[in-house]
DNA sequence: ATCCTATTCTAAAGAATGATAGAATGAGTG
DNA sequence: CACTCATTCTATCATTCTTTAGAATAGGAT
């Protein structure tokens, strides 16, 4: 495996950026890294794995240059190191999506309500927004709202919604976005908010591809 | 590493791509594929490594649903499953260039000529050729040639390139292109025809970014 | 200084992967 | 119907990856 030829070499270290995509684990934790740094803790916590194990996994991210960490004492704050880095897992979920069946299958059952018929892309949504006539509820932790949220959007994380319903305009149609196409939080966000009367729909995407997309990234509290 | 949660199952999918992709021998099998299909021995070959372990390798390649097989008596041959996997490969080939200095130090040293100071890419490529002004020179082995290349292009394998040099019209300059970014053959010949006296560059590309560029791709003996 | 907390480092067992040899398959061909 | 050839399947061993436990570090806080 040690490169010889300048050829193999190079195909090593492709192969690095290969082997750091090759876990599950790694690849929820770039998934939940997009949304903005955490720390190993909440990381673990989110991923539902050991803090020593989510640690290792983060120096293995680490050693192929994907992810990046930076102080805070008492804290280590992980982030995605670069953009490459989600356009590459973006592909690699969307080759999944199209050549693996099963994907494409647990998809649509968990990950897409049955009230849900269209969801939204990122271009449709900017076209509601300038036309002024939609409430864009971001129902992830509130963290990850402050973190990187769209301009506009209210932070509305799905334990809260609802007991908050009141504050959301009725008569409004709503549209809801979690982390991205594999978060289960704008589904569960629809349902509800459908259940109570309100026209709403899901965002198919969340934030990394809004800021892919080229758009701006509201940060804070509000 | 078995499913639990439908998260968790996703996930499991997602880095059954990321395991395909994780092994250098796998990577450079799949440039090669990108040429055009090709059987377990060529592959082998030209990716120096024993029939058997390249046939494990497509195997793998074959349950990640990367690459398809094909019946041609008595050859298999195999070929890349989707335009899907190539934007993958070359995302994680930019990400590995962007992110590990060793990448971008070894394409310097061994796959740019010191000649060689101006790349063209696929856009500049496009526009000389609408021009006309340009003799484009198709440096892989022929049967790369054949099983698609750029419309126009002439079929000069690097072997044949230097006694072959009369078929060239002088006075007129030249593009050489190869596999892509990671391949000699353009360099090596752009660095021979310069020597000639001729006004010589080389492609970054090759025909895969050339298809993905949503270009027309040509077939067959000339 | 010493304590405290978050995190990493070290080490080790278990699981998965890689390379290769030998047997088996399977589709023409004589 | 056997023969031939390319290729895959099966089995093996060495290597690498994953996970977890225990020790160690680093940086504030007391």
């Amino acid at each position: 495996m040690t490169g010889r030829s300048p050829k193999s070499e190079l195909y090593d270290h492709f192969s690095r950026v290969g082997k750091a995509l090759a876990s599950p684990a790694r690849l929820e934790m770039l998934d939940l890294l997009s949304q903005g740094e955490k720390t190993v803790e909440q990381l673990a916590g989110q991923a539902r794995l050991g803090i020593k194990n989510a640690s290792a996994h983060l120096r293995t991210l680490r050693e192929a240059r994907l992810v990046e960490a930076r102080k805070d004492p008492p804290y280590v704050l992980y982030r995605v190191a670069d953009d490459a880095v989600l356009r590459v897992v973006r592909e690699l979920q969307a080759l999944a999506r199209e050549r693996l069946a099963e994907v494409e299958q647990i998809t649509r059952t968990y990950f897409e309500a049955p009230s849900d018929l269209e969801p939204i892309d990122v271009h449709q949504l900017l076209e509601r927004l300038e036309e002024g006539a939609v409430t864009v509820l971001d129902v992830r932790p509130r963290d990850e709202y402050t973190a990187g949220h769209i301009p506009g959007a209210v932070s509305m994380p799905i334990e809260e919604l609802e007991r908050r319903l009141a504050e959301i305009p009725p008569g409004r149609p709503v549209v809801a976005y979690c982390r991205g196409p594999f978060c289960v939080f704008a589904s569960e966000a629809v349902d509800t908010l459908q259940k109570y009367g309100f026209a709403a729909q899901r965002m198919k995407s969340g934030v990394p591809e809004w800021r892919l997309a080229g758009r701006a990234v509201a940060t804070g509290e509000r």
